[in-house]
DNA sequence: TATAATTCTTTCAAAAAAGAATGAAATTGA
DNA sequence: TCAATTTCATTCTTTTTTGAAAGAATTATA
C-alpha cells in the first residue's frame, strides 16, 4: 500500500507537536498515529520527528518532506472543495465561520430566519479567534474583518460597516472621570482585545494603525466577552462595536465616553471562489449579503437589529419571510474576566 | 483515515484503463482495486469510472479529480527522490533504463566493468521502447536519444554520437540491386524501426525530418532485434547503428549500401537534478559518462568496443580497472521477425 | 523534591482490509 | 454463432490494522 494516507498523519503531528493531539485532530488513536510515523520513518529510513522541549519537530528531512505535504493537501483541499459543487440540492452541511461578537450576538437569530426557507440545510458555526482556513475547507464561508485579497481564489465581498467608539463602566468614570480630549487618553487605563485577526482594537489613525493609546493596559485578551466584562467592571477605557449584541450585554452599565470619536471597519464574507457553484453554500451566502444589508444600519449606528425587533422582514430565497423576530439570543456570558 | 492512498489507486485505474491492470502495476489485488475505487466514489458520492468500450474511463468530475492526484504525485515523487539522497552510502540499488541497441548489446559488459569496484550496487537495468518516467523515479539514470530539454528539472549530458549507415542482406541486394544514390531509394523496399522515442529511424535532413523515404515500407517495428533480424531475411533495406553490438548480430549478413551516406545521432545520459547527491546514483553516473567516452570510436566508427576486446582499461572511482574483458554478452536472439 | 498531569509505548482483543478462489459478464477471434 | 480469453463481482479465509487499557517516561506544578 501507498505511502500517502501516512502524509496527513504527519502533518497534524507537525503541526499540533505531539501524537495524542494529532490523534484528537485526526479522529484516530494516539497509539495508531503513532505507529503510522513510525512506519513513515522506517520506510524512509530515517527520523522524521525529533523531541525538542517535550514537542514533537520535523527534523530537517522531516521539513522538506512537509513542504511537499502540504502542497499534496493544497491538491487534496481543491478535490474535496470540487466536490462540493457536484452536489446541487438544497440539503447538507454548511460550515460558516465567525468572530465572537457577530457570531454569538447577531448570527444565530438570523439564521433561525435562514431555517425557514432552507429546512434542510444545517449550518456548522464556528466561532473563534482561529481564522478557519478557507482553502482547506475548515470552513465554507468567513466573516470576516479584513478582506482576503487576493490570495488562494478567495473572493470577499464588503457586507457591512460597524461602527466602533469609546466605552468605559460607571464605576471607572467615577474613579478617573472621563477624558474630554483624544489627548487625555494618554492618562487612563485602556482595556485591549485582538479580535480582529491580528489588530489590536483602539483608535486607528489613517494608516490602521493604533493612535492615542491609553497610558496604561490594563488588561488584553482575544475574547470579546472577557474584553466586554472588563471594561464593565472598570478595568479601563476599551474600543468597542457600538451594535448591540456584543457591547450591548452590559450597554446600561457602559458609557460612551468621547462620543464624537469613532472607529469604522468594515465586515467582509469571504468563501472560496470554487465554492460559488455550491447551491446551499451560495444561498447561506445570499442570504447573508442580503442580511448584512438589511441591517446595516444596526451595525453603523447600533440600537437595535430588525431581525431582534419585529421590525422588518427579509427577503430569502425569493420569498419574503416576513416579521419574524427571534428568541434564541444569548444570554449566559462568560464569567467575570477576573475569575 | 484519510482518501489520500486511494489516490493513486485511482490513477493507475484511468491510465490502465482496467482494474486487474491497475492492480498487477500496484501489486495489488484486483478485487482490493475495485473495492479501493467503490469507496472513493461513495465517499464523494459520485461516479468517477465509467465502462466505454471495454475501458474504464474517469467521468468528467474523475478527471478534474486526477489532474489534482497527478500534481499529488508530482510532489510525493519529490519525497520519493529526496530520500534517494539522504542515503550516502555506496550500496543499495541504481534503476537504469536504455535502449535496446545500447542496453542489451554494451551496457550488461561495461557495468560488469562497475561492479568490480562497487560490489554492493545492484543496477537494475530496464530495457524498453517505454520512456520510464524519471520524474516518479521509475527509473534513477536513462540512457536516451534526445536530450530532456529543461522539463521537469532533469539534467541531460551528451556522452556519445553514434553512427547509422543503410544495411540489407546479400540475398536483397541480388534479388533488387544496390542502390547507388539516395535518388534510388525511391525504388527500393524499406524496413523501419521506430525505436528512438517516436523518431522514425531514417536519412535525416537538416530538420530532423526523414528524406529520401523507401518506396515500399514492407516491414516496421520498435524492437531492434526484429529490425535486425527483418533485415538479414530480405525484407528490404534499413537504417541501423553502425556499433557492433545490435546491427552486429548479422554483421556477416549484412551489407553496408551507400557507404558514404551516414546519420548521426548523440546519445545522452539523463538523470533528475534531485538525485544527483546521491552516492550511489552518481557513481553509476559518472562511470558510464567516463565509459562512453573512452568508447567513443566504437559508436562512431563501429568495430570493436574497448571494453569488448580487453583494449583499454576505464578508470573507474579513480581506480584504473586494467584490462578487463567480459563474457556475458547477449547470445541469444529474438527469433524471425516473421514468427 | 515529591506529586500530579500529560504524553508516549506496549499489549491484546476486535475490527477492518486484503488476497485467493470461484463465478458471471463482456469482449475478441475464429 | 460459439468458444476462448479477459475483466469484473462475490464470497470466504487470512492477514493487517486499529483502539482500549494499562504501564513507563517525561514534564509541569506545588
Amino acid at each position: 500500500m501507498s505511502t500517502w494516507s501516512d502524509y496527513p498523519i504527519l502533518l497534524a503531528v507537525a503541526e499540533t507537536g505531539s501524537l495524542t493531539a494529532a490523534g484528537r485532530k485526526l479522529n484516530m488513536s494516539q497509539p495508531t498515529v503513532g505507529r503510522r510515523i513510525r512506519a513513515l520513518e522506517d520506510h524512509f529510513g530515517t527520523p522524521l520527528l525529533t523531541k525538542e522541549n517535550g514537542a514533537l519537530v520535523p527534523t530537517s528531512f522531516g521539513h522538506s518532506m512537509l513542504d511537499h505535504i502540504r502542497r499534496m493537501q493544497d491538491e487534496a483541499s481543491a478535490i474535496d472543495r470540487s466536490s462540493a459543487t457536484l452536489e446541487n440540492s438544497l440539503a447538507g452541511v454548511v460550515r460558516l465561520s465567525a468572530t465572537e461578537g457577530v457570531g454569538t450576538a447577531w448570527l444565530p437569530g438570523v439564521l433561525q430566519l435562514f431555517r425557514q426557507s432552507h429546512p434542510d440545510i444545517l449550518i456548522d458555526l464556528g466561532i473563534g479567534f482561529k481564522n478557519y482556513n478557507l482553502a482547506q475547507r475548515e470552513a465554507d464561508i468567513a466573516i470576516r474583518w479584513m478582506s482576503p485579497g487576493d490570495q488562494n481564489s478567495l473572493i470577499g465581498r464588503k457586507v457591512a460597516t460597524a461602527t466602533f467608539g469609546m466605552f468605559a463602566s460607571e464605576s471607572y468614570l467615577q474613579e478617573k472621570g472621563a477624558p474630554q480630549s483624544l489627548e487625555d487618553l494618554a492618562s487612563h487605563d485602556g482595556v485591549m482585545a485582538t479580535i480582529m485577526d491580528d489588530k489590536q482594537l483602539w483608535i486607528m489613525d489613517n494608516n490602521h494603525q493604533p493612535h492615542h493609546l491609553p497610558g496604561r493596559v490594563t488588561f488584553r485578551t482575544n475574547s470579546i466577552w472577557a474584553f466586554d466584562e472588563a471594561i464593565a467592571n472598570g478595568y479601563g477605557i476599551g474600543c468597542l462595536p457600538v451594535f448591540g449584541g456584543c457591547a450591548g450585554g452590559h450597554e446600561g452599565a457602559l458609557r460612551r465616553v468621547l462620543p464624537n470619536v469613532s472607529q469604522q471597519e468594515d465586515i467582509f464574507l469571504v468563501a472560496h471562489e470554487d465554492l460559488r457553484r455550491s447551491a446551499r453554500i451560495r444561498a447561506v451566502f445570499d442570504f447573508l449579503v442580503e442580511a448584512f444589508a438589511q441591517d446595516a444600519a444596526f451595525f453603523l449606528n447600533g440600537g437595535q437589529s430588525v431581525f431582534q425587533c419585529d421590525a422588518a422582514g427579509i427577503t430569502c430565497g425569493g420569498l419574503n419571510q416576513g416579521k419574524l423576530g427571534y428568541s434564541n439570543m444569548p444570554t449566559r456570558r462568560i464569567p467575570n474576566a477576573a475569575e
